[in-house]
DNA sequence: GAATTCATGTAACTTGTTACATGATTTA
DNA sequence: TAAATCATGTAACAAGTTACATGAATTC
């Protein structure tokens, strides 16, 4: 899997130009797939060697024109060939820096941790108001491409990311109070 | 965040061959951070070159020799340097290859989706009874290098591993139920 | 007799990040 | 007047994966 699967997937919706797929990209595949945008114009490029993609452009004044790219026959056969083969292990490497500097949480001092731990909770937190906005993005973007049927497994993520941050707040909570009972406990001896 | 502050980590406890490292990280910091071990070799080199990792070799007979690696002064400043500055972001960029597979969801079989989710489930509770193994693996290694405190955390982040799979699994077997009753309402039209 | 474990690595490739460059228009 | 938005990209770098290579000892 790599983003290339993605913009195909996108451009099978729509004509897009990097810059919109970008913004797309940051308010919906974002919570479990993002990209910068350099990656983006690096791979339209590559898959515009392969003959995936083919663009046309969009004369603007005032402002650079517009590079509007769409998906073509080899494009369609290239991402269906990808939606068929499922991997043989479904849950993909976690690479979580916070966790890492748990695992080493012996060497920060308690106070830090706790601090960062507060820190954890209220990003999930804004992660989850966050979602309010993204339904709304998917319904209407789910109109706008007359895709109905798309808007429930946006909605599933959506579900998913929602309960999984969740779990996290309740972890980080959970973790917060073991800390400080171990704190108190060791101040007694 | 990279390997190298993750290996820098782990020679904090104690020596070890990249070959060690590649299975301890296999069975404990895997959940959240994994390596080839052809990256190990390679990131020991890189160290080796900055002066963070020292090795000597254990001739062995009859299979190849150990090359056995300690931290330095130098690298132990590295690693608290790293430890010491936490990013802005704390929760890092997730990269889920099924998730963007339900993403397209409405590309594929109804069927079909139906199957990976069951599969997905499955990982996910093969997953959890790991936890109690990695748990057992976790406690004889922290008395083996005598660090008691590090086993709190460790049983942190096993908690949060925990949770998560649970939750993947409670909102894997929701999805399955929504998409069957959608399929049992166009029947009945 | 076949597969796995132990133990090392290199080379080529793919993927992702960061820094740099340009420049008009719009909003605060 | 400073910052953000629109819109394109390149170059250098960092990080991760896959394929290849070797070979004895042990377990099934």
């Amino acid at each position: 899997m790599s983003l290339q699967h993605a913009i195909l997937g996108l451009l099978s919706y729509e004509p897009m130009s990097g810059y919109d797929m970008k913004s797309f990209l940051d308010n919906s595949i974002n919570f479990f797939w993002s990209a910068q945008l350099s990656q983006i114009y690096r791979d339209l490029g590559t898959l515009e060697k392969k003959g995936c993609v083919s663009f046309h452009i969009d004369a603007q004044e005032g402002r650079p024109d517009r590079k509007v790219y769409q998906i073509t026959p080899e494009g369609e056969k290239a991402f269906h060939d990808w939606l068929q083969k499922f991997p043989t292990a479904l849950s993909s490497a976690v690479r979580d820096e916070f966790s890492v500097r748990i695992f080493f949480g012996s060497r920060i001092p308690k106070e830090e941790l706790g601090f960062q731990l507060r820190r954890f909770i209220k990003e999930q937190q804004e992660q989850i108001s966050s979602f309010a906005y993204v339904k709304k993005v998917v319904e209407s973007y789910s109109k706008s491409i007359s895709a109905p049927e798309e808007e429930l497994y946006w909605k599933l993520l959506l579900n998913r990311s929602n309960s999984v941050a969740q779990t996290l707040i309740k972890w980080a909570e959970e973790s917060i109070q073991e800390l400080e009972n171990i704190d108190k406990d060791q101040r007694k001896d």
